[in-house]
RNA sequence: GCCCCUGUAGCUCAAUGGACAGAGCACCGGACUUCUAAUCCGAUGGUUGUGAGUUCGACUCUCACCAGGGGCACCA
């Protein structure tokens, strides 16, 4: 917000150095940082301590930058739509006019309602690829990160301005496959899964995997599957589909159950043969090795290509046998990506632990020379642990299973919601309960630095107390529950009280921020600024609705702190909405 | 050995290179005849891992070191 307003000012401060003979700045405009105060800020010091080193004169920085200050002020005067300016240590601060500033913090809000905080479309394209479960394996809260994370960064770009295609990459052959399958077909034949079809089948995995160590004829067992596999047995490739389907129909119960969608849906499965073309592509231009003759693989020398020392290694890129990898896959995959969809750019919302891969699958595209390859990016997130330390591993089966989470989460809030509202019709207490278990379990997801791991335990996961979702879904509901009783928003225009509370100040200064912590959200890929801006939203309301009655305040006061509640009510269920969690209408 | 990430209050975490480093939990003390107390208010709590450097200014950038985690050729 106030974007011209601070281009215009900045162009006269410009003017008024050029005529004082000082450097050009370029003004970077901060918000005031006083509480109660609402107004935009800047410093002089650089431009001071550029003239000092260009007259060569010695004088100390922080009280030349405060005499510029007071020069650039003198010159400025108070321009329209601010109320005074004043000069302190080095910084200009200007203050808004209150009335007229919190009319259009307001307006904007209330107008735009859902959209409030959007910007303009940018006409750039970009796929944002999460999730990428492997089927036939249990799907687990340690795959709830990539989700939630991939999900609320899908939803920031979107609203910032950008086209988004979701996109769900999905393991559905490899080694893991052969191993579920050579497990059901020795031990488990024939059986179906009953309703809990996710666990089912990632017990039957943790099985076949400790039997796979235990016996080296197993493991020859499983290989020989593969092989078959390969030839594409018939018999094989039908179970292959039965069973693939089964994991399929629970991941989408599952992303039912989170609220989460994909544009499209990638498989494994079919970016087989496009790999094996490529490799040959890239051996015959040099880029690739083959040691097959040898016994050896396909290798690409990423260090020795790009000039690099223990940086980029070695990727390999097809077995010695001739089958594939993953590496195999992913770079046709990318191409694919980039030109079919037009994108202009690529994210992969991927564990840090494949940080060096990507690195590897992004250097093999730049040494390809496609121009594009500095359009892909790689948001890694930390993993999430148990207590302990202790790392969640479908393989060792020490999991604790996504559905289960959220199944307990909502007994929980269930019973809170039994004894904070018991005259709620039991449908209506299920939904709230339902949508205050997915708030907190994915908050934590969302609002806390990707590079941080995060542990889970049940206490601190099914905890709906301060910092959490509930926290900022309850005040959204104070709020609907003023504004219903009220029986509606005042029409037309609503004078602005000459003096406000300090928490009415606060909230009409955060309200303001959105539009631009959403741009910044997106550039950075930080779902945690809007996670931040939601709870000082809603602290702030907590605040206002504790010290500023508005249904029994006068008139004036009553219309306008009805819109304030409004527009707060607006603004939080805006940045809640952007994280992937919903805002119940009663709690 | 090489590379990456993390280190801030007792604990979990914030802080576009800028004005006094902020929250929550925990602990202690308060507030429901009121628009929903899933709330609010008050008190306590800091040499931002250590040492240098860059800068007018460093939690933030650079380097070294310490501690913890992760990665480094046929897993995904």
């Amino acid at each position: 917000m106030f974007e011209d307003t601070k281009k215009e000012i900045a162009q006269r401060i410009n003017t008024i150095c050029r005529e004082l003979d000082l450097p050009e700045l370029k003004v970077q405009w901060a918000w005031i940082p006083f509480a109660g105060q609402w107004g935009i800020a800047t410093s002089f010091f650089k431009l001071a301590s550029e003239d000092i080193k260009h007259r060569g004169t010695k004088k100390p920085v922080p009280q030349y930058a405060d005499e510029i200050a007071h020069l650039v002020a003198d010159k400025l005067g108070i321009p329209d739509g601010f109320d005074r300016v004043e000069t302190i240590n080095g910084y200009l601060n200007l203050y808004f006019q209150p009335g007229e500033y919190t009319r259009k913090v307001l307006d904007a809000t209330l107008t735009a309602g859902a959209h409030y905080g959007a910007g303009d479309p940018n006409n750039l394209r970009v796929m944002v690829e999460f999730s990428q479960p492997n089927t036939h394996k249990a799907f687990h809260v340690g795959h709830l990160r990539t989700l939630m994370l991939g999900a609320a960064v899908s939803n920031i770009l979107e609203f910032a301005g950008w086209e988004v295609v979701r996109a769900n990459y999905i393991g559905d052959i490899g080694l893991h496959v052969m191993k579920w399958m050579w497990n059901y077909l020795t031990n488990h034949n024939g059986e179906e899964p009953g309703e809990d079809r996710i666990r089912w089948l990632g017990d039957i995995y943790t099985e076949a995997d400790n039997l796979f160590h235990s016996d080296p004829a197993i493991e020859n067992a499983v290989r020989a599957l593969f092989g078959r596999w390969e030839k594409r047995d018939s018999e094989l490739v039908a179970l292959w589909e039965k069973t693939r389907h089964w994991s399929l129909e629970g991941f989408d119960e599952i992303y039912r159950m989170m609220g989460v969608k994909f544009d499209h849906v990638f498989y494994e499965s079919e970016e087989e043969q496009s790999g094996k073309s490529i490799v040959e592509d890239l051996i015959i231009r040099g880029i690739a090795r083959d040691d097959r003759p040898t016994g050896g693989s396909v290798y690409i020398p990423l260090d020795e290509l790009a000039g690099t020392k223990e940086k980029y290694r070695v990727l390999v890129i097809l077995r010695s046998d001739g089958s594939s990898l993953y590496a195999t896959k992913d770079i046709p995959l990318t191409i694919k990506k980039m030109e079919q969809f037009s994108l202009d750019r690529a994210v992969w919302v991927v564990d840090v632990r494949q940080a060096l891969y990507l690195s590897q699958i992004f250097k093999t595209i730049e040494l390809m020379g496609y121009p594009w390859a500095n359009n892909l990016y790689h948001l890694a997130y930390e993993i999430v642990n148990l207590p302990g330390n202790v790392t969640i591993s479908s393989r060792e089966g020490a999991v604790v299973l996504l559905e289960d989470l959220v199944r307990e989460a909502t007994r929980r809030a269930r019973q809170i919601v039994d004894e904070k509202n018991p005259e709620l019709v039991p449908e209506m207490k299920d939904k709230v309960a339902s949508a205050v278990a997915l708030g907190s379990i994915k908050y934590p997801m969302v609002s806390r630095e990707s590079g941080k791991v995060v542990t889970f335990d049940w206490e601190s996961a099914l905890d709906i107390n301060d910092q959490t979702a509930p926290y900022m879904q309850y005040a959204c509901v104070r709020a609907g529950s003023i504004l219903r009783k009220a029986g509606g928003l005042p029409s037309g225009e609503t004078p602005v009280p000459v003096d406000l509370h300090p928490a009415e100040i606060t909230l009409v200064d955060l309200i303001a921020r959105l539009p631009d912590e959403v741009q910044k959200a997106a550039t950075d890929y930080k779902p945690m600024t809007i996670a931040n801006l939601a709870y000082d939203l809603a602290k702030a309301f907590n605040d206002f609705y504790q010290n500023c009655p508005v249904l029994q305040a006068d008139e004036l006061t009553r219309n306008f702190r009805l819109k304030l509640t409004a527009a707060s009510r607006q603004a939080i269920s805006n940045c809640l909405f952007l994280l992937g969690i919903t805002t119940p209408e009663v709690m």
